[in-house]
Parts: C-alpha cells; structure tokens; sequence
RNA sequence: CGGGGUGUGGCGCAGCUUGGUAGCGCACUCGCUUUGGGAGCGAGGGGCCGUGGGUUCAAAUCCCGCCACCCCGACCA
C-alpha cells in the first residue's frame, strides 16, 4: 500500500479544534483522522478508516483463533424481539425508536442479545450443534444524554459484541475463560494499559462480570484496586464488607435529644460532642446514620419513596446506586408536601415502617448496632437508636460512596486506591435471561429439550481507538502503536526536487517489501511535513533530505526520537526487523 | 433534565459596550523567489454573521423567543 500526501484525503489543523478537551478528541481531529458530523457522531477520514479497520482485523484474527465466527445482524430492528426480552421498556430513552410508513415500530439496536438468542433458536436444534460462538462488529446506536469527549461517548459507535451458547454451566465458564483470554491478548496487542475489574453486570442480569478499563485520568469510571491481593472493581461493583451484627437487647435504651439547627452531619456532631449526648463527647460523623430519600421508578412504573441509610461519613454514590436500583430509575426525592412526616435533616428510621416507605441501609449498619440519627421532629435527633429494636431495615444496598483507603473486600488487610479508566470492554455470564425469553432449546442426548445458557462479550472498538490515542500521545501529536498505525512508514521528501522523486521511489520500494506506506510528496517547507509527520504519529518516518544523493536516508522513530542514518537498501529490513525503531534516542 | 459557556468563510479568532452593510491569522488559487523544523512578496476566491420575530431610515451589533454546540453533574461499549 502506497498513500501520497499530494492526493491523499487529509488536512491537518494548524491549531486545536476549540471545542476539543480531551487529548485523543484534539489529535485525531486535528490530525485528519475524523470529522465530527452529528451530535456524538463522527465521519472517520481515509486514515482514520484504515485506523478503525486496523484495530478491527486484529480483535477478528483474536476471535478467529478462538473459533469464533463472524455474522452481521441489521442495525435496524423491530420491536418485538425486544418486547419478547423486556429491554423495549427497560433502556428507556436510552435507545432510538421510530416508526416506519405504516406505524410499525422499530429500534435501532444498542446491542443484539435478542437477535443471536432467536438466531440459535432457529439453527441450532442439537446437543450436537453448542457450544457456540458468534460475534458481529456493528454500528451501535444509544441516544446518550449527553456525548462527549469525541469518541469517548458517542450516540452511534462501533462495537464488537460476541456471544457464547453453552448448554452447562461448566461450559459457560469455559466459553467466558476462554474469551477472557482473547480479550487479553487484544488489549495486549493494541499496545493498551488496561485493568480488568469486577464489574455490576447492567441491565442485562447475569453472575461473573468483568471489565476491561483503559487506565487513564481521563477515563469516566472509577475503580478501585487492591495492592496487596490485586482484587480490582469498578467502584459500582464494590461490596462493603457488613458490620458485626450483636443482640439489639446489648444496646442502652434510645433517647431523644434537643438539636435545634443541625440539619448537617457535621453540625450535629459538634452539638452532641458539646453537649456530651449519650454521655459522650467523642462523636464522630461515622457514628451517626444518615437518611437519604430517594424515588426509585420501575421501568414503566410509578415512582415510589426510598430511604437509604449510610453512615454519616458517607455519602450516597448516586452511580452505585443506580447500579443498585437497576434497571429502576433512582432521582433524588422532591415531593416532600406528600410525606410531612418526612422533616428533612431530622429523618430517622424508626417512623418509615409505619409509613409505608421502604428502608434499605449499607451493609455496616448491621442488626444490633446503634445510631445518632434523626427523630422526625424539627430540630430533635436520637441516641443509640438500634437496628433491630428501633427500626427494622426491609434489606441493605451497596450505595454509599467508597473511600480511597477503605479496607479491601477480598483480603481485609489492603486498603483500596482508586484510578480511572475508559470502558473499553465488558465481558460476563449472561445466564438463560434470553434463552428463557425466546424459548431456545436443543435436544439433548436423552432425547430431552435442553435450554442453552448465554455468555455476552463486547468490545467497543472506536472508543478503544481514542483509548490507545489516549495513551499514546506527546506534546507534538500522535504516537501509534506499530499494531495499530494506519501505515507502517511515513516518508518525508525533504526537498522539492530530487527528494520528491526519491521519496516516491523509496516509498514504491518499501512497499514491495510489504510495507504500508505513506509518501509526504507536497511542495511545501520541510518544516511543515516534520510537524505533520509528528501530529499524524506512524511509528516510523523516512526522511530523505540531503543526503540522498549519497544513498543515504534519516529513519527515525516516532515514539523514542531516534535518528539513525542508513543506505536506502537497508531501510525496508530495518523497518520490518523492528531495527529502526531501536536506535539512539537523539537529544 | 439542572448549572456554566459559546455560536461571525474549512480551522482559530476580532468586531457587538457606543447600530452605518464584515475583518485578521491559518488553510485554499495564481505568479515569482525560497527549501532539513510550521518561508517571503504580489495578486485572488470563498461568509444565510446559528435561527425566527421585533425596534430602526439602517441590525453581526439593541430587544424577545427558539435552536445548536462545548464543559460540569444523573446512563453505558
């Protein structure tokens, strides 16, 4: 393959688009590998094609070694499949719907479990036939809220989404093992840092879920990592270790207190530390129970009170619990005229059972503990207010912030440290969620119906692109992984006259050998084509200046600074052996 | 949906306060010179000033509405 620059269809920005933060939003735009054309959607120019279709053939050849196989459902489906699962409800607004001529009603997919569930329920009637593994590389379509950061988060994006069929657990566990290993070995090759954490598994239901974060300041989610057993999660998934539960009948009989004007954690602190409650002066806000009220809303369902109970060090994580909630939606309660037992900054637990709300509390507000929390009354808090005695939870809830620092789940001995990440793949055990739906079944040995159990795999592939721009950049531009680089060798004409000539003939040369090449042949200054060559980042670049006469070139490396001189005939094995991207970083 | 910001040629911006019919840099076209780190001179082409309405002799500029985009918060690959 040989591009040049004289025809190739690319303009690179001088300076950075305005409306660009991220760092792989600025480059790839202003280096020419995409256009932004609609709202979260962007047009991928002939470099960023290649770019795309690179990463694209490599998580193929990934899958292919794992017997996967390739098919290509519609992007545009009709509603019934997704009434069959239940998801035309549960995703809300988060997909696009319309309505063809005659009213029928269709979506456009923001993912096919449904499609290939009803495709092995039709082709796949033996034992005989599983495990099975498909896989299809499509435009996805979410109607995001809000999209952002380029790539990152797109309203229509490219996504690999893979699927298992196995008809025994034992079988589903080796399908997702053996697609874990693909994964890693795609991330790998990509050239990505990357943490795989436990992770909730969604809207689709379903066990062991994990995913693969790109690391990154940038990232939108936060995970947490053990350093001394390695357990890693994403802060959604975190479980919170649950207090030691003791008698109830243990704790000092509650009392309620005079607190006028402490409607905060921390003014009630200072007035029950004053004021010795309990016969104490040493509160602290993780001895008191804060009571946040929420509306939690079933898919296509009314919206009904929640309380959740945390202590008061903490807050309410509004993702975990939304995590937690799923797929009901959660926002913070507004209707207050409609429970005026409910004074806010005073609630307690003990009334809610009596008024029909629903209580959950963490994990650490075990049965038997007791609790500085509010009495229901302006300006009036309770002392050892007990679980178990005082109020009775309807369950727990994995909602209240974690902490950098917090004990590890997994050991108890680490503490967790907490980075972030860009989700560039979630692998999990869907279970029989859509083979139940559609009633797939094969027969089995015994002549019996056996129902198949689903494992669901994806890789969104132009968000791991701005991912690996993410990670492999500088201050001048781009710096593709060998992988991944739309073309193996940038050739610069460093010159107008026998350079131009030269470049293109050492460009036709290279690629003979094999190579993918591009040949910066424009008439302009070589100060131009050296600050393109950088923005646009291939691996290696070619410069043939001024001692091309002699038979000599400059190869240098884009991602060391390298520079070496060398005779044209030993460029091409240079490049392919890997020796010119080894060289002596220049200074 | 809440908060903040911005809409002027392909990109980056000025002009708006104090209305008078649009300008700068880059990019693009032509000519000459230049050529190893974003060249110089000269001559050009390109703009519904986001959109609808209003005020006015006259609106990019003032007033009202709407829309879009970007950033920060609630969803996901």
């Amino acid at each position: 393959m040989l591009l040049r620059m004289t025809t190739l269809f690319l303009r690179t920005l001088r300076e950075d688009p305005a409306d660009a933060e991220v760092a792989s939003h600025r480059l790839l735009l202003r280096a020419g590998y995409v256009r932004r054309a609609a709202p979260g959607g962007f047009t991928w120019l002939p470099l960023g094609k290649l770019l795309v279709d690179r990463v694209t053939d490599l998580v193929r050849a990934e899958l292919a070694a794992v017997g996967a196989q390739e098919v290509q459902f519609p992007a545009l489906l009709p509603r019934e499949p997704y009434e069959t699962s239940g998801r035309w409800t549960e995703y809300g607004d988060g997909i696009f719907r319309l309505a063809d001529r005659r009213g029928a009603e269709y979506l456009l997919a923001p993912t096919h479990e449904e499609m290939f569930a009803l495709l092995v329920r039709d082709l796949c009637g033996s034992y005989r036939d599983f495990p099975v593994l498909l896989y299809q590389v499509q435009t996805k379509f979410r109607d995001e809220a809000r999209p952002r950061a380029g790539l990152l988060r797109g309203r229509e994006f490219l996504m690999k989404d893979a699927y298992s069929f196995d008809l025994t657990d034992a079988g589903l566990d080796a399908s997702y093992a053996t697609m874990r290993g693909a994964y890693q070995r795609i991330f790998d090759r990509l050239g990505m840092s990357y943490a795989i954490v436990k992770a909730s598994s969604g809207l689709m239901g379903g066990s062991a879920s994990e995913e693969f974060l790109a690391t990154t300041p940038v990232g939108e989610d936060t995970y947490v990592a053990c350093a001394s057993c390695g357990y890693a999660a994403n802060v959604e998934a975190v479980v919170t270790p649950p207090g030691v539960a003791v008698d109830p009948a243990l704790q000092p009989a509650a009392s309620t207190h005079d607190t006028p004007d402490t409607p905060t954690i921390e003014s009630l602190v200072a007035l029950a530390n004053a004021r010795e409650l309990g016969g104490r002066s040493d509160w602290t806000a993780a001895d008191t129970l804060k009571n946040v009220v929420v509306t939690v809303t079933p898919p296509g369902g009314k919206g009904a009170p929640l309380v959740i109970g945390v202590p008061g060090d903490r807050e309410v994580d509004l993702k975990r619990l939304a995590a937690a909630v799923e797929p009901a939606t959660v926002e913070l309660f507004d209707d207050w005229a409609a429970y005026p037992a409910l004074v806010r900054g005073y609630i307690g637990p003990q009334v809610l059972a009596g008024l029909g709300i629903r209580y959950l509390v963490d994990p650490r507000v075990a049965v038997g503990t007791a609790w500085l929390t509010g009495a229901n009354a302006l300006g009036r808090h309770a002392v050892s207010v007990t679980h178990g005695r005082d109020f009775v939870a309807d369950g727990t809830i994995e909602a209240a912030a974690v902490h950098e620092g917090d004990p590890c789940p997994e050991c108890g001995a680490g503490t967790l440290t907490m980075r972030r990440g860009i989700e560039i793949g979630h692998i999990f055990q869907l279970g029989r969620r859509f083979t139940d739906a559609f009633g797939v079944d094969a027969l089995g040995a015994d002549g019996k119906p056996v129902r198949p159990t689903m494992g669901s795999y994806g890789i969104g592939i132009s968000r791991a692109v701005a991912a690996i721009a993410e990670q492999h950049h500088d201050s001048r531009g781009l710096v593709w992984p060998a992988a991944v680089a739309p073309v193996d060798v940038h050739v610069v004409a460093a010159g107008k006259g026998e350079q131009v000539a030269g470049a293109l003939e050492l460009g036709a040369r290279l690629s003979r050998s094999g190579l993918r090449v591009l040949v910066d042949d424009r008439p302009v200054s070589p100060g131009v084509k050296f600050t393109d060559a950088e923005l646009l980042g291939m691996p290696v670049a070619v410069v043939v200046g001024r001692r091309f006469g002699e038979g000599v070139v400059e190869v240098r490396s884009r991602a060391t600074g390298s520079r070496v001189e060398m005779s044209v005939e030993e460029v091409a094995d240079a490049i392919a052996t890997g020796r010119a991207i080894s060289g002596v970083p220049s200074a």
